[in-house]
DNA sequence: TTGAATTGTTACGATTTTGTAACTTGCGCC
DNA sequence: GGCGCAAGTTACAAAATCGTAACAATTCAA
């Protein structure tokens, strides 16, 4: 899959510019001029960064930075003075990365491939290791002593999540949330009673003595290995 | 645990000021002139970050460099002149970020940040210890001489806020507000009671006389050792 | 269209926690 | 010491939570 890289420029020769040399260095490439724009395709397209002018019109690129911060997609903040306070700015909205006009092609496309390799870095980050767990969040696959476990969409997503925060406990509420999108849900915890138990069935030797996913009484599960 | 920065630079002046910066802004900071020796203390002390300097006298900074990548600690590069070339040398050799003499140190403290809180990311444990006692509030467990204590919600609520006062007393009014949301309640001061009898036979030795959870009459409790 | 896999719902017993009451103990003060 | 009140203990009933089974609905692919 390539890697999607979306401009956001009021100068047309910037955007230009940058589309060529990011096109030829084999990126994919939007770009607008609008911040407004920016942020409706950012959520559509799901870049994998944006390069953002900070001296935009309309809707401040300053505003819109920890809006995609947000979404968690990476901003390499671009401004048009070399101003240390801009710079100072640029950094505490949130920014991965800040490099001034004018800029140096080369500097600035080892800076985004340095940004790309850390987000979607090199499979260290791709694989959650709890014991003799491993979860896969590249392929979406659970692993036990190395042996893959057929989970169905549902149960992954819970796996996941309880991977993600490995040893602590993740509220039930938290999981309602994050795996069905629902805020209040009077059947809820239900659900989320019996897809645990379905999951200990797959990866439990003995579902009634868990050794893995374990329930914290009142609050909710969590996975470990001790 | 304090984070530890290495300094690594041939110019005293330049390693007198970032020391003092650096220390006042919290950190522990060592540092050295000589390339040679900051990689045996980087390997002996094991920073958490190191600032380079690229134009080192003997083995270069650029050099160097790789070595510190390899020992997975992260590299903030500083360079002599404002040349091109320098900064994408520094890129290229696998720096996390640079910085280009002279620098702002805002700037700088900023970039420190960013880069602290993205390699030791999120897994700050929130640990209040209390001699033999640790309340871990991201797991809401409770540890004493490293052994789990079994509690109920109720039970880790109490926990919670006299931890959070430690060793100094905590009314019972206030308990009830914040563990039962109630302000006035006739029988809560009897259910304040119970959960104190509760606590004190998971957690203490000989319950009728308390080391750690203590009374003060015609007040509260508090959590304490002594 | 059928059938298997997945997901959602309901019910119920087992377990754990929580609230209440009765009673005992212990502190502070006269 | 004796009194009053706060603190501590114990036992029991009520309530909440958990685990699981059985079954209905939905989805998806053959």
């Amino acid at each position: 899959m390539k890697t999607k890289i979306l401009i956001v420029d009021d100068e047309q020769d910037i955007q230009d510019v940058l589309r060529f040399v990011l096109e030829d260095a084999g990126y994919e490439v939007e770009s607008t001029g609008r911040g407004d724009e920016a942020l409706a395709l950012a959520k559509a397209h799901q870049p994998d960064l944006v390069i953002l002018d900070i001296g935009l019109p309309g809707l401040s690129g300053l505003d819109l930075c920890p809006l995609l911060v947000d979404l968690s997609i990476p901003v390499i903040v671009l401004s048009s003075h070399d101003r240390d306070d801009q710079i100072i700015e640029g950094l505490e909205v949130g920014a991965e990365d800040y490099v001034s006009k004018p800029f140096n092609l080369k500097e600035l496309l080892l800076r985004i491939e340095k940004i790309i390799r850390r987000t979607r870095g090199g499979e260290a980050a791709q694989l959650i290791t709890i014991g003799s767990l491993v979860v896969d969040l590249r392929r979406q696959q659970l692993f036990i002593d190395g042996v893959e476990i057929n989970l169905t969409p549902t149960e992954y997503k819970i796996i996941e999540i309880l991977a993600k925060h490995a040893h602590t406990p993740v509220s039930s509420e938290t999981l309602l949330q994050q795996v069905w999108n629902a805020d209040e849900w009077i059947q809820g915890t239900e659900m989320v009673k019996v897809n645990i138990s379905r999951l200990r069935k797959k990866i439990e030797a003995d579902p009634a003595n868990p050794r893995y996913l374990l329930n914290r009484w009142g609050y909710g599960y969590l996975l470990t290995n001790s």
